[in-house]
DNA sequence: GTCGTGACAGTAG
DNA sequence: ACTACTGCCACGA
């Protein structure tokens, strides 16, 4: 049954699943990707479904981080190839994606 | 059926 | 730079 769980964190799944390597996307935005703003219900869905996804793709509106996993995130992303910052955050200004870039107009 | 919490975002002071 | 409030969604007690 299509539960309000199964529908938003199908949704939330399908777009985080739809990322490609080498880059990111906020909460907020994968929020705004399925219509909603619930950044922090991505965040929820994340932790109890993240598993099946590419939850290190996902992260805050800064670049930074999840405070918990930070450090799977980051081993990802330079394996990935993410634009990192000296930071050690992702550099949001390279890396953000979003579904409709899928032409990538220019790499 | 209400309250609190959590891998958040955005604005205001 | 920081805290505080609000908005949104799901789960646990």
């Amino acid at each position: 049954m299509a539960q309000p769980t199964d529908d938003f964190v199908s949704r939330v799944l399908d777009v985080v699943a739809a990322i490609p390597a080498g880059r990111v996307m906020s909460y907020g935005d994968v929020a705004a990707a399925i219509g909603s703003r619930a950044a922090r219900g991505v965040g929820q869905v994340m932790a109890y479904y993240g598993g099946e996804v590419p939850w290190w793709r996902v992260v805050r509106a800064d670049g930074s981080l999840p405070p918990s996993h930070d450090d799977e995130a980051r081993q990802a992303y330079l394996e990935e190839g993410t634009p990192l910052r000296p930071s050690g955050s992702v550099d949001v200004r390279k890396a953000v994606w979003s579904p409709e870039d899928i032409h990538s107009p220019h790499p």
